[in-house]
DNA sequence: CGGCTGGTTGATTTTAGTCAAGTGCAGTGG
DNA sequence: CCACTGCACTTGACTAAAATCAACCAGCCG
């Protein structure tokens, strides 16, 4: 039942990198692990949230379907995060639907055994809520995205966050994730043809640029200026 | 030192409203109270996140000026609200301004204290980890009404929420909180004259009103369709 | 009486959405 | 191999929405 190597892949996740060895063993026993391919749902809105989702390898984007016919992306996670914990620890149904953006292996933990270990294990319920405060940061600086401007000024905000794990090197800086056209506009709440015409602009101006291994920032200092001074 | 009623007074919090008589004791020592007048400030963005602030009345504006000269209200805060806990929690200092909206009375407590008070009395994690995940669904709620469509559907949301805890009854339903327009703006991320245009609009038929009583939204049927159906 | 705040209106410009058409490419099945 | 499909992307013309700029009003308060 129990992947031999289980314990290994899970202690890498940041999540659980500082848990005993005993907790790892009966994490172990508790999480089983689903491939999706790319576009595969994972959860849809509203649905009963019986499962924390943790991401290992790939990306999965969680999304809502507003009623003004809009899809507004609240987030791409990868590696190490969490998904659907508000759902499971406050017991409504997922707030949100969440899809394979590209091909994903997640570990899925189920409801029940998730307040076990909050309540068996020490410190766990402090991580959690430390999580929890960093991810409400993270969603307050989107709101004010969203809220903030323009289109462009928002698009500009986005990249300059994708970016901004990257150390401040010279040249161009990939961002970590593939994203569509249609993929920003539904993460700045935008048209398509309005971020196309944007993006074309600045890559004329050598902003940020494209190729093969994605899309990429050419001149941070420009794009800064962009996402704060306008 | 301590305000013999303060106990009482504590105890009125819902946040608090569940800790043993102990706890009550233990917390009217640490707690202050302070009172500001409308306009006064709280705290300010940057600063170091000193203490966690308990509304007790009045009303508090939690709000962000942003690069592009905006000011976005993150969040007005009445009674029981607990104000600056991310920035307790997390250490960094607090990402958003507060001031007065009305003139209001809070309770302020020492971030040792807190996490004292945490750490030694039971239950209190849990509850803290409930309210966090409560904001959080707010807070994406808002995401998406900032995300969604045009400015006319942002009010219309923004109203529809504030609405929300009144009973389904007949008659006009006032607003908990008085919003001029620029602060109804600043909610939504828009300009104050195409606020005032629309609001206009919708009082010339008859979806609102305002009266010595305050603004109250008379149609929440039409309303609601605004906010959901456009 | 000023000065201040909040509300209001109109004219104009800018921005973004909408509609329609069309390109380039990768994969698929005949 | 080639037609065919689907997808991401692109462009142009046009319209609608919102911002901007500039006044102006009413009430309130010292």
């Amino acid at each position: 039942m129990i992947d031999p190597d289980s314990i290994g892949t899970i202690s890498r996740i940041p999540r659980f990198s500082g848990v005993s060895q005993q907790a790892l063993t009966w994490l172990a026993e508790q999480l089983s692990r689903r491939s999706y391919a790319k576009g595969a749902m994972l959860f849809l809105e509203g649905e009963d949230s019986s499962h924390l989702w943790l991401v290992e390898s790939g990306a999965v984007k969680v999304f809502r379907s507003l009623e003004s016919g809009r899809e507004l992306i609240l987030g791409i996670f990868r590696f190490g995060d969490a998904i659907g914990e508000v759902a499971v620890i406050d017991g409504t149904g997922y707030p949100a639907s969440a899809s394979a953006h590209e091909d994903a292996t997640v570990w899925v933990m189920p409801r029940q055994a998730y307040f076990t270990y909050l309540e068996r294990f020490e410190g766990t319920a402090i991580a959690l809520i430390r999580d929890l405060t960093l991810r409400m940061r993270v969603m307050q600086r989107r709101m004010e995205d969203l809220g903030g401007g323009g289109v462009e000024y928002r698009i500009a905000r986005v990249l300059q966050a994708l970016c901004a794990k990257s150390p401040d090197q010279p040249g161009p800086v990939y961002l970590p994730i593939p994203l569509t056209r249609q993929d920003l506009a539904d993460m700045v709440g935008a048209r398509i043809e309005t971020v196309i015409r944007i993006m074309s602009r600045w890559q004329k101006d050598g902003l940020i640029g494209q190729d093969d291994r994605g899309l990429c920032v050419r001149d941070r200092r420009a794009m800064a200026q962009l996402a704060g001074g306008s």
